[in-house]
DNA sequence: ACAGACTGGGAAACCGCTTTCCGGGGAGGT
DNA sequence: ACCTCCCCGGAAAGCGGTTTCCCAGTCTGT
């Protein structure tokens, strides 16, 4: 492994001077010492050994990310957003997945802490747990006190800066767009109870019913992915519109009425949340809220590395996309 | 921010104890001491700084993953089998997104070579460039040389342990099934010439239509992605069966075949290459060659940790999985 | 020609941790 | 009782860089 030391030995200059020619320093060095090290750092293939770097500067290039699932197209475009942002800062990204253990996203913000990455940043929902969320602000706070950074996407709950999803308002919005459709009988297919993301957009959605004097629709708890919404699907009553708290639980409820032989939007209309990519060519294309995720990622990073003293938060709406799994029964 | 001397300081013990209670080592600790110093760490919110310890062990715990692009449902899969894996060795994730430009590559590598990470994987298909491959060998070698290690899923071409899909037979193979329904008539939507995955496959394929003395399939070539499929299912012709070199560009193509009115299957079939995930719900269900990807991922860790000396390559047969999109015409 | 301001180069302290090496004290053998 | 061996605690030498501080040499202005 050939350090800066064999460099400078090689070009029969100090340490101090290799050091200001190859990694970047106010001060200024002649042409000809300069070139000599250059030659030498090429000649031996030297790296500069990043972890001596941090050490000394005591600070690092690195961000992290922490998501629940990177298959979920929902936390790859948020990730893509971000990472696209932190590339053009020259940053390098770490990424750790929890697969939604709340214990692991508070692990991974003790790792990161200890890797002293420069930010972090949480996407995905916060869960209804005191006890989990007062451990991730302990573990949190015990970074930031320490210098660094943290933003979220998703609620706001963690006394960082935050960008947030309108999702309340993104499920009433979508509420009323369904009942101006003639609708009136309703369902959700709503996640877990204790996952705010899902509870919210469901709130907001029932709420909405509520205040336009509709009966209020059938709740149907499960698991937040797409075979979850695929078995809630099968509770759903004689409802004529069924809301999936996102758009990879619809996909699951439009595989399980076709299985079933019920058609969409004919015999039931379904709608989602969040517009993800690869809806694009689903069929039935499936009505949703459209959500900018690569933006809110990259927007996300951007509050992590902008040093304001104020925690920001940012509110994200969503837009109400109309598309085929709908029907108008006026 | 607090270090492990103030650890030390605070529980009244040496540096060194403290380093051996906090961080893991052969030596035993008293347990008095053991305890003074598991206070005093949790008391100040102690947590190791990495850079410190990876330049003093002279290892470290991250891996990398190089990826062309995240939001592709073929690379998170993979991502996330190799993150899977790293989780269960107790090691972190770096994560870089090329894009598809082989320099951005190359620049990893040399970024995750400075980082002195553990391991570097590179996943996604070479292109037929020696000039860009060799650079990238030699940054290879650069970082081997320290004693990196590297493995690499797609074409055995960087002389390092690789996870080789078997593209030129799973076309084949395909070609072969769908020949057997019936179809004479092939095009395949190449992607771009130079891209070693996408000409494998469709070489494979052609192959195997001449070998069944079959006419020359219609080779069209465009981008690697869903709209490329999309474009280059214009160019088709008399086609009766289409062959797109990945899911994502059938997606595209049985978009547009959609848009145009043309029937799937019963205009046209349609097959695929990978069996991504997000196909499972889409309709008509996709014909494709289905890779075992997360364990691909998976099995690239493994291969870059295993301290051979000899290069090992792991071939990966493909499954060809008939579905909706084709039609027995016999 | 000379004081004073710059300029570019090198020695050495330091970043936070690991680990070798050394030493003191208690246990075990005779 | 005495000697050896082992066990555990501490001092200190790195790991590979960055950066402060000092110094010699070169420009300026008069």
């Amino acid at each position: 492994m050939v350090t800066l030391e064999d460099v400078a030995r090689q070009a029969g200059v100090s340490l101090a001077t290799a050091s200001r020619v190859l990694n970047g320093s106010t001060r200024q060095v002649g042409a000809d010492l300069r070139a000599r090290v250059e030659r030498a750092a090429d000649e031996l293939g030297y790296r500069a050994n990043m972890a001596a770097q941090t050490l000394a500067r005591g600070a690092s290039n690195v961000i992290g990310i922490v998501v629940h699932d990177l298959t979920d197209p929902y936390f790859a475009a948020l990730a893509d957003g971000a990472m696209r942002a932190a590339a053009g800062e020259g940053l390098l990204v770490m990424v750790g997945t929890t697969h939604r253990d709340p214990e692991q996203e508070i692990a991974y913000v003790a790792t990161m802490n200890a890797q002293r990455v420069r930010a972090v940043l949480l996407a995905g929902s916060r869960v209804d747990d005191p006890q989990v969320t007062g451990r991730l602000r302990r573990e949190l706070e015990r970074y930031r006190s320490s210098g660094g950074r943290v933003a979220c996407v998703g609620q706001d709950l963690l006394g960082v800066d935050t960008v947030a999803p309108a999702n309340h308002e993104g499920g009433a919005a979508l509420a009323r767009s369904l009942a101006g459709l003639g609708h009136t009988r309703f369902a959700v297919l709503a996640g877990p109870p204790h996952l705010m993301t899902a509870r919210d957009r469901c709130d907001g959605f029932v709420a909405a019913v509520k205040e336009l004097g509709l009966p209020e629709p059938r709740v149907v708890h499960g698991p937040f992915d797409r075979d979850g919404g695929y078995t809630a699907a099968g509770e759903t009553g004689d409802a004529t519109c069924v809301f999936a708290v996102n758009d990879v639980m619809a996909v699951g409820a439009l595989a399980a009425y076709r299985d079933r032989g019920t058609r969409v939007p004919d015999d039931v209309s379904v709608a989602g949340f969040d517009d993800i990519a690869t809806l694009r060519d689903h069929v039935p294309a499936l009505t949703t809220v459209r959500l900018p995720l690569a933006d809110m990622g990259a927007r996300a990073l951007e509050l992590a590395l902008a040093a304001g003293e104020t925690t920001t938060v940012d509110h994200v709406a969503g837009e109400v996309v109309l598309r085929e799994s709908v029907r108008d029964i006026r």
